[in-house]
DNA sequence: GTGCCTGGGTTGTATGTACAACTCTCTCCC
DNA sequence: GGGAGAGAGTTGTACATACAACCCAGGCAC
């Protein structure tokens, strides 16, 4: 039953794969943002679609999809807490049963409530993984707004 | 109700914060993955899990969650979901009620089998993100196994 | 010993996430 | 005008994830 193979494998993907590191990575910073937001009631995933709501005053899901690269079930989901938490209104505007999502008066002051809030974490997330290399990641990670 | 000032923050956290650009990329890479595995029932996150456990030939759940970063309650049901499937068995062994993990047979050559899936989805998501962007991101990034 | 703390594990609950399947509504082609 | 197809959204289902609240076993203080 001794599987040498199995062992070479385990670590050859434990030791290059990138969704293990990306991954793993995903969990610590998200921590980090979520413990930070908590006393406000907001999570890390909800403060970033808050935030791309806001860019533009306002979207339609088809762009927040791309921007997050959430899948539109996800997001779907995802508007639907945030709109009983009184956070955003979603405006039936467009021809094909198209909707704009904007935020209401409680998002917006969410929003700049949680500035603060959102600073510590961003300092700690730098703190936590050193200079360099959150400088290596800046560098490497477009930032969605550019991205298309 | 102009809020030009939640305008601003999003715009702000939009472009700069680091949760928004290394969640995304979580869900881009895990995504690639993911499709690459399917065809062998595995997701990535069981992949890697697999992996790390493969690595010293059978690990201590508490070993994995340092190694892995994730929760205990998250680790054990991942554990029983992989233990349900036969890939993995857990055998009562230490003192405190510690036990530890190990392959079975069937985890093993599953594990084997999907190398060349896995390379596959290693060398799209490189395809992805483009060269440098992949080596930066190796660069910031720790191998699990070195990071403690 | 009794009581407390700590380390290890599971369970309840909620969120984030995806894929597949479905509905609806336009648009366009013939 | 009738159907094919594209675009947008919701719902069913399952997994990944976390936090809080537990339970259990050992060690330590006194």
């Amino acid at each position: 039953m001794k599987k040498p193979d199995a062992q070479e494998v385990g670590t050859l993907i434990a030791s290059e794969c990138l969704s293990v590191r990306v991954r793993r990575l995903g969990r610590v910073i998200t921590r980090i943002y979520d413990a930070a937001l908590t006393p406000h009631g907001v999570s890390a995933a909800q403060l970033n679609l808050l935030a791309a709501i806001a860019v533009g005053d306002g979207a339609r899901p088809g762009d927040l999809t791309r921007l997050l690269e959430v899948e539109k079930s996800t997001l779907s989901r995802d508007l639907k807490r945030m709109e009983q938490l009184g956070w955003i209104r979603s405006e039936a505007a467009l021809p094909r049963g198209g909707r704009i999502v904007t935020l209401t008066p409680a998002g917006s002051r969410l929003l700049t409530d949680v500035r603060p809030a959102w600073e510590k974490a961003q300092a700690r997330a730098r703190a936590e993984l050193g200079e360099k290399p959150f400088a290596q990641l800046r560098a490497a990670l477009p930032s969605p707004l550019k991205a298309r």
